[in-house]
This record gives structure tokens, C-alpha cells and sequence, in this order.
DNA sequence: AGTGGCTCCTGGCGGC
DNA sequence: TGCCGCCAGGAGCCAC
């Protein structure tokens, strides 16, 4: 599940190889991946210069003259320097002349693609909280935002309007780094507790880019290569196993629709809210583990 | 206003 | 063995 270090792994490798080249060609081959015509889309950025590439939360800016490429891997999405054998077609292919194409490969088919003049771009973005990383998301930004709010911790966390880059694998991790329950209520956190948890969200970003992201279903960087984070996980993915802190079992729950995944004792429930029927059912059911993608990377 | 829940989508897996 | 239905989740939308 590409979430900010993921997305930020994939445009450092980017920025590596496409700025000064010239999109030469934007050829579509799923319709659904784009609202946008595709013709309209080319028109866009068809014969410009690749200025540089950006991250903005979990969405990656391919900023070209006057004009960007936005691209949201959502679930499954993978930028890749090489085509894949059959039967895997990619969605949308980004040609820089006759050396250079970009593949874009999504299984579940839930990945976007978005031209967009310039001037465009604050519009679009408009909505999105701030960058963790940015001076704008400080500890007292993370407090006043949590303050009079009775939404669990985690769904504030997942919120993008509120923090942009956080999805369900980091949501878990910081909240058990900052040693607080997914269904603490925003509003019961303390002032040392938001700071704990200001930088516990900044630490476990920070690791899942020093370790290039976590490839627990599909994640590969566009040279094929998957990243290690999935390795270090402190509770996500891990119920039933040992807290790796203090050996309590790690449970999970349902959460907004999501797994979410704590440890029980590392993470008291104190001035949380109780976990319902519904909670306590998902928690006796571990989730299934999964083959790794048989994917192989390109040589 | 704030919040939960549904929808999209596919492959893998459990159950029968 | 084969089929059916459930599950995973980011973000947009809708209903309460």
C-alpha cells in the first residue's frame, strides 16, 4: 500500500533519471485510470521538458513546463522503467523518447492519472492537510487539531485533509511508537502525548524512507526493487505475534473499515473509547497471510 | 459539522 | 477439484 515513503522512494528514484528529458508520448491503455480525455491529457504534456519530480502526501508530481502529470499509485499502482512479460499490461505508458518509458502497472485497477495546467495545482491540492515534514505540521498544529475532536486517533491519522501521507501501515506504527490506542479519542490526547505522537508520526515516516518504503503486497521502486520496512514492522500485519516490545500478544481490530493492529499493552486504552462487538469479532479472526506478489523483478 | 459506511477493483484464500 | 463469497484498502461520495 503506497503511502508517503513509498511514494517518496519512487520519486527519488524518478528524479534520478527523467529531469531534461521530453515526454515524447502518453499513451493510455486503460480508460478508467484518468476523468480526463485522453487526448486532452497528451496535449498537456506531450513534447515538454520533465523540470523536476515532486511529492505532494501520497500523490507523485511529474512537474513538466507549464504543466504537471499527477500520478496516485493507491493500492497496487507501480512505476516501472521496464515492461513486464504478459499477461500483465500496464495502464497507461509515459514515453521520453526512444531510451526512456514509464510503465504503469496496477492490479486492482484503483490508480490515477492527472494532467493539469500549472496555475492548476494549488486548487487541486487544496483540500490536503499539511506535509509531516513541513515546518506548517508542528507538534502544536498535530495538538490543536486533535483538540475537541471524539474521532479514534487512527481515522484522524488516515484523514488527508488533516495530515497528508499517512495511510494504514504508518498510522499503526506511529500510534504504537507514540504508545497510544487507535481508538483514543482525538480529543483526550494531552499536550505531551500529541509531541509523543508528532514525532512519532515524523520517526516512522522517516524509517519507511531510510528503508525504502514497505512492500507487503506489491510495492516495488521503479527499478523492480522491493523495500525493507515490512521487515521492522512493530505491529502492523503482525496479530497474534509477540509485541516485540513486551511480548504481549498483538491484536487487531476494525477500524473504519480498516485492520488496524496495536499492542494491548504498549498502548493503553486509557481515555479511549471501548472497543465494540464488532471490534472484538475482527480481533479473534487474524488475517489471512499472503503469498508474496509472484511478480519478479525485471533483470 | 462530524462521522461512519459504501463503492470501486482484483487475486488469493477458506469453506463447502 | 471446483466454485462461491469474503477480504484487503485510498479516496470520493453519501447518509445520518
Amino acid at each position: 500500500m503506497p503511502e508517503l515513503p513509498e511514494v517518496e522512494t519512487v520519486r527519488r528514484q524518478l528524479a534520478t533519471r527523467l529531469p531534461g528529458l521530453t515526454i515524447s508520448a502518453l499513451r493510455i491503455c486503460d480508460l478508467k485510470v484518468s476523468a480526463q480525455d485522453q487526448n486532452e491529457l497528451a496535449a498537456l504534456v506531450v513534447g515538454r521538458r520533465v523540470c523536476a519530480l515532486r511529492r505532494r502526501g501520497k500523490y507523485l508530481i511529474v512537474d513538466c513546463e507549464a504543466s504537471l502529470l499527477i500520478v496516485h499509485l493507491r493500492m497496487t499502482g507501480q512505476l516501472l522503467f521496464k515492461p513486464e512479460d504478459e499477461p500483465r499490461r500496464p495502464r497507461y505508458v509515459i514515453e521520453f523518447g526512444p531510451e526512456t518509458s514509464l510503465f504503469f502497472y496496477d492490479v486492482r485497477r484503483f490508480g490515477t492519472l492527472t494532467g493539469l495546467p500549472a496555475a492548476g495545482e494549488a486548487a487541486y491540492f487544496s483540500a490536503l492537510g499539511p506535509e509531516p515534514f513541513s515546518a506548517e505540521f508542528s507538534a502544536r498544529r498535530l495538538r490543536d487539531e486533535l483538540a475537541g475532536r471524539r474521532a479514534p486517533l487512527k481515522s484522524i491519522l488516515l484523514d488527508q485533509r488533516r495530515l497528508a501521507g499517512v495511510g494504514n501501515i504508518y498510522a499503526d506504527e506511529a500510534l504504537f511508537r507514540a504508545r497510544l490506542h487507535p481508538l483514543r479519542m482525538g480529543g483526550s490526547v494531552g499536550p505531551r502525548e500529541a509531541q509523543r505522537l508528532h514525532a512519532a508520526i515524523l520517526e516512522t515516516l522517516q524509517a519507511g524512507i531510510d528503508h525504502e518504503g514497505s512492500s507487503i503486497e506489491s510495492f516495488v521502486d521503479p527499478a523492480g526493487e522491493r523495500g525493507s520496512f515490512q521487515e521492522i514492522l512493530n505491529v502492523y500485519q503482525r496479530t497474534g505475534e509477540p509485541c516485540r516490545v513486551c511480548g504481549t500478544v498483538v491484536q487487531r481490530i476494525k477500524l473504519g473499515g480498516r485492520g488496524t493492529h496495536f499492542c494491548p499493552r504498549c498502548q493503553p486504552r486509557r481515555g479511549g473509547i471501548a472497543p465494540t462487538a464488532r471490534h472484538m469479532r475482527a480481533v479473534s479472526r487474524p488475517p489471512r497471510t499472503r503469498q508474496p506478489p509472484s511478480f519478479a523483478p525485471p533483470q
